[in-house]
RNA sequence: GCGCCCGUAGCUCAGCUGGACAGAGCAACGGACUUCUAAUCCGUAGGUCGCACGUUCGAAUCGUGCCGGGCGCACCA
């Protein structure tokens, strides 16, 4: 729609011979603050203040006059050297019907042919279950993918899984630890070990079933593999249950141990040995990363003869390349950023262009209880862990909560407020407004014996109220908006919209009557506009993973 | 020291590829249920957009410099 005001506009400045070249990418054609200033507003007048030499206003005037003709546009104003333009009502009417034929799919590229991408998110380390900041990451990421899908694009979910470092073998040493506690209270704890009760729950499991076993193992170490095998498959079982909970699932799950298994790792290595870009220096190996922006080389294979972490997330990334991705993109902790460069530059010496890879970073979540700052430790096992807060106020809140702010800011979860169940939380804001409207629903075919579930026909002329136009409006700019929000990777504004769209859904419900005696056209064309409301409502709980509630 | 992020109403945050009076929720105060669910709606109050220069017809938005908070700067993962 934007596009298609935008290139009107063109047409006419090029007819009048007032295309200049500096300006062309820089007029907007964008949805106005107020309502009351139409549909479209453009600033193409204060672009041609320079070249013409005139008043905005004088400027305007003249492109109004040509503008009013086109029988797109029911009205064009101008005010303060600002083209205000009206939309005509059939325009409005043809996106109404749109989202009620198309459900919970309202404005959905529905052929994902637009390329091929793939979105890496959570990847936790599989030594204990998930904490608040992996929920953010895990609600993001889902958000960005059903997002882009949502535009057209074929999204592939992934998930890497850490398991080939010193992580896994500290978590096998603490499993094996209180293994071995259970006979003997006074067996030592290795000192940086895993802290949390989960550890004693493993234990326990192995020590029910594999007793045996782990007892006429050879050496310790072998043990301590055991171990270490076994938990991070118990762990890796209750990331993906405490996932589902908040309707996340991946399509793809890449284990480290593998890459380096399945000679993953030598052959990124050599592909990038062959470019001339591997050399080696105090008796390490490096990778040429200055090359390519990153502000030093970087080591791969250490003097002791093994691979650094950035050697395996080559070789992932090599692997990912292969798999001829349009773009990738990775979710992470904010705390690796100063990690990118390296990587970024490492990709690039694959051949890919810079863009291609693209990461989204996840400021830390702090939580506060009580008005204190909890701080939390993963070694101590002192932390909030997703499932627990899922637990405690909801599936959906978290959802929302998670997904309503800018990933690139510190979000400040406030477990009081979280915990309090109350209308503190805007999940039960958007919920209302879908609930709403299915109540009206149920009384009309209660007392009118008509279904709005079912197919019916309605004229929208009937439509003039300032709270249906404000409506009919919200539709035809929704498929855009996620577009640009999807475009940009802020998955925040997802939230935004639904929270708009349920505040006029709950102004117009309040002001005005839906099921009216003695009028029927009138009532069908307005549960007909509430029917494509409730789509669009859906779409966009679609989008977040949140389940539409039919009453509260 | 260098790099990244943040600093907007009492609190939590939107707005930031420059544009029409700086917005919302919560908290405060005052209204609206004989009406399809008041988990809603309407109104009042609350702001030198961290500070200072600069660019511009126009700056919360762009640039530079400060101040304050967080994070990161490994042959760790």
């Amino acid at each position: 729609m934007k596009k298609e005001v935008k290139n009107k506009i063109v047409e006419i400045l090029k007819k009048e011979g007032l295309l200049f070249p500096d300006i062309e990418d820089k007029i907007k054609v964008e949805p106005p603050k107020e309502e009351l200033y139409g549909d479209l507003a453009t600033n193409v007048a204060f672009l041609l203040t320079k070249h013409l030499k005139q008043k905005p206003q004088d400027i305007a005037l003249k492109i109004k006059s040509i503008l009013e003709k086109d029988p797109m546009f029911s009205k064009v104003e101008v005010l303060n050297g600002f083209i205000n333009i009206f939309l005509s009502e059939n325009y409005y009417h043809n996106i109404v019907k749109k989202a009620v034929l198309e459900k919970d799919r309202f404005g959905e590229v529905l052929e994902k042919n637009r390329g091929k991408i793939n979105i890496e998110y959570v990847s936790a380390n599989p030594t204990g279950p998930l904490h608040l900041g992996h929920g953010r990451g895990a609600v993001v990421g889902n958000l960005l993918a059903n997002m882009y899908s949502y535009i057209g694009y074929k999204v592939e979910k992934e998930f890497y899984i850490n398991d080939a470092g010193n992580q896994i073998k500290k978590l096998g040493q603490s499993v094996y630890a209180r293994f071995r506690q259970i006979d003997q209270p006074d067996y030592p704890f290795p000192e940086d070990g895993y802290h949390g009760d989960y550890i004693k729950e493993i234990a326990k499991e192995l020590y029910h079933y594999e007793r045996e076993k782990i007892l006429s193992m050879l050496s310790e170490e072998e043990a301590v593999d055991f171990c270490a095998q076994y938990a991070k498959n118990y762990l890796l079982d209750k990331i993906k249950e405490d996932l589902k909970l908040i309707n996340v699932e991946f399509d793809i799950w890449t284990s480290e141990k593998h890459l380096y298994e399945h000679g993953k790792v030598e052959q990124a290595l050599n592909f990038l040995k062959n470019k001339g870009l591997l050399y080696e220096k105090d008796g390490a190996l490096w990778l040429k990363t200055s090359l390519y922006g990153d502000e030093k080389d970087r080591v791969i294979k250490k003097s002791d003869g093994t691979y650094t972490y950035f050697a395996a997330d080559i070789a992932y990334h090599f692997d990912k390349y292969e798999r001829g991705y349009d773009f990738i993109i990775n979710v992470w902790g904010a705390d690796h950023h100063g990690y990118f460069p390296r990587l970024k530059a490492a990709v690039m010496a694959f051949g890919v262009p810079e863009n291609w890879i693209n990461v989204v970073f996840i400021q830390l979540v702090k939580l506060f209880k009580d008005g204190q700052e909890v701080k939390m430790s993963k070694r101590s096992g002192d932390f909030i862990t997703l499932r627990e807060l899922v637990e405690e106020v909801g599936k959906d809140a978290v959802i929302y909560f998670f997904a309503s702010k800018d990933p690139d800011t510190h979000l400040n979860f406030d477990i009081d407020v979280a915990l309090s169940k109350s209308n503190e939380n805007p999940v039960y804001y958007v919920q209302y407004a879908h609930a709403r409207i299915s109540s009206v629903f149920r009384e009309a075919k209660e007392r009118f014996d008509f279904n709005p579930e079912e197919d019916f026909d309605a004229d929208l002329s009937l439509l003039i109220q300032e709270e249906e136009k404000s409506l009919m409006k919200f539709l035809s700019t929704m498929q855009q908006e996620i577009e640009e929000a999807a475009v940009k990777n802020q998955p925040h504004k997802i939230t935004n919209l639904t929270y708009d769209l349920a505040s006029k859904l709950h102004k117009y419900y309040y002001q005005h009557k839906f099921l009216i005696e003695n009028d029927e056209k009138l009532m069908r064309a307005r549960l007909y506009l509430l029917k494509a409301v409730r789509n669009a409502l859906r779409t966009l709980f679609r989008l977040m993973g949140i389940t539409p509630l039919e009453r509260m």
